[in-house]
RNA sequence: GCAGGCAUAGCUCAGCUGGUUAGAGCGCUAGAUUGUGGAUCUAGAGGUCCCCCGUUCGAACCGGGGUGCCUGUACCA
């Protein structure tokens, strides 16, 4: 009774968040990792690679508000029933790195490293379950001075990109500067504090809601668009005022002068030692900003620059597009943060028991990469000539075909000769759906003088605009030559040269 | 995670108050036009109407649950 077995077909289909990169893409992106490598290797950063797969626990948890445990990590058991997790970003394998062979490495020790980097979460328009990270981190300096060196680099690699002075800033905040404030308005120094969290985040989204919204955030709470509504952190109305000062003291002056907003801070949190000492390192930044020759049109100081709650403990900064552009859709799409980083002095602890100062600056390049296509900054130099293709005519003849294409090859000229089933007509669309710039025919007739004909498909098209008639399409051959079979390479040349850009 | 919206061919979408064989345009494949990409003409392939359960004589359409996508929000190491 063999009943038809039904056999399984899985479902052609790429799991969420996750995405198929082409070959435009591919290339933009290798092109741009060796722009920003060089910024890097200027800087005199080494490279460094670690694995993509690290013990759950080096890999460490740190969020506060651990609300779900494991959540946001892939993780999956080893033979010997041990966590393993994909790493999440590039700077916790190398706190583990720097900590496991840290007498051995020169101090302070510097490196970049570019990887992939997984994240188990809910995906958004630009944010992927999969995506690329850039990083450079100094590790054990404990100065600004290493802080400083990375807010200039960040503002070096975006122009080494392309992307002018102007539409960019790098903006840069201190934590100490944060909780000094925290102190004033007495939320005390408990950084784990649910309301001490709730006004930092409030802050960090000034950009985004402006200043009401804050206001809503640090206060009652605030309902979203969908009716949805957040909680906010019940401060008094005294206390908004205070933070609501801070933020803005910062906002006035934020493009014109970076000691006037060091100032503006000083009259809200400078009564706290801890604020003090912040603005104090700022202060310190600035003069190796100046003395560097960066202004405030590339580094500025801004007060709702925030960051994760996670682990930074010093200057953090974010390299910001400034500009709006459109999306396929037509839609205004802000691009924002495109690069990050700060001052984490605790991270080696963890392994070590000792503080070790580091700080790093990460590029996110898939996002970066993107904000560069819609700038139309992607290098279409860096695109590779589409290939010649030879036709293949007449299957007996094959060796015949190979061995123009391998001339073709040996000569430099990118080339490929036709390997599907189909006749001469499918085998010109190929050529034309590939982008090649010549067809290479040699069909029985040609072969009889001895001959090749060469269609120059650029001018080709060119020509098809102004011909509605089959009979003289196919007639007017003005875009083809003939060549002896010897002229191969010379001939492709020549009208590869006509087009060349 | 929370809130709202959406789900029909590869793509963009139509499909009446539930009614027989679910459609269009574009795209794709092949043929015609003496061995040639465009144009024109002809033919063809392609759908578990997101999935499961239910209501009904009957479900693409109604109800419940699930999944996926979009928007906002939260989070962002």
């Amino acid at each position: 009774m063999a009943k038809e077995q039904k056999t399984f077909r899985p479902k052609a289909r790429l799991p969420k968040g996750l995405r198929d990169v082409t070959a435009s893409m591919v290339r933009a992106e290798t092109r741009m990792l060796g722009l920003i490598r060089d910024v890097y290797e200027r800087y005199g950063f080494d490279p460094l690679e670690t694995s993509t797969i690290e013990y759950a626990d080096a890999l460490g948890k740190f969020l506060p508000d651990e609300d779900r445990p494991n959540e946001g990590v892939f993780s999956f058991q080893d033979d010997d029933e041990q966590w393993l997790s994909l790493r999440y970003d590039l700077t916790a394998p190398l706190a583990r790195y720097v900590a496991e062979h840290y007498d051995g490495l020169p101090k302070p020790f510097r490196r970049y490293q570019v990887g992939t980097v997984w994240r188990n979460e809910k995906p958004g328009p630009g944010r992927f379950r999969q995506f690329t990270q850039f990083d450079a981190d100094t590790v054990a300096a404990p100065t600004v001075a290493a802080d400083a060196e990375m807010c200039m680099m960040g503002a070096d690699v975006l122009e080494a990109l392309s992307i002018p002075r102007g539409q960019y800033r790098i903006r840069v905040n201190n934590r100490k500067v944060l909780d000094g404030l925290l102190e004033e308005i007495g939320l005390g120094s408990d950084a784990t504090d649910r309301t001490h969290m709730t006004v930092l985040r409030s802050i960090d989204k000034f950009d985004k809601l402006g200043r009401r919204g804050v206001e809503l955030l640090l206060g009652a709470g605030r309902k979203d668009e969908s009716g949805d509504f957040t909680k906010g952190a019940g401060l008094a109305p005294e206390q908004i005022a205070r933070v609501l000062d801070y933020v803005e003291s910062g906002l006035t002056a934020a493009s014109s002068d970076r000691a006037a907003v060091l100032e503006g801070w000083r009259k809200v949190v400078g009564a706290s030692a801890i604020g003090r000492e912040g603005i104090d390192e700022l202060a310190a930044m600035d003069a190796l900003f100046t003395s560097a020759g960066y202004g405030p049109d590339r580094i500025e100081f801004n007060s709702w620059i925030v960051r994760g709650l996670g682990y930074y403990t010093g200057p953090v900064f974010e390299a910001e597009l400034l500009f709006d552009t459109r999306d396929e859709d037509g839609n205004t799409v802000r691009f924002g943060s495109v690069g990050s980083g700060g001052r984490y002095d605790g991270l080696i602890e963890r392994f070590k028991g000792v503080k070790v100062p580091a700080t790093g600056f990460s590029v996110g390049v898939s996002r970066l990469l993107a904000a560069l296509q819609l700038l139309q900054k992607v290098d279409a130099a860096a695109e590779p000539d589409a290939p010649v293709v030879v036709l293949t005519l007449d299957a007996a003849n094959m060796a015949g075909y190979q061995a123009m294409v391998t001339e073709l090859r040996q000569a430099g000229i990118r080339a490929e000769m036709y390997l599907g089933g189909s006749g001469m007509r499918a085998q010109m669309k190929y050529a034309d759906k590939r982008g090649a710039p010549v067809a290479v025919i040699e069909g029985e007739d040609e072969r009889a003088t001895g001959s090749l004909t060469l269609k120059d498909l650029v001018l080709g098209a060119e020509v098809s605009a102004t011909i509605e008639d089959n009979a003289e399409w196919r007639q007017s051959q003005a875009a083809q030559i003939s060549v002896p079979r010897a002229k191969l390479v010379e001939g492709v040349r020549e009208i590869l040269a006509r087009h060349r850009r």
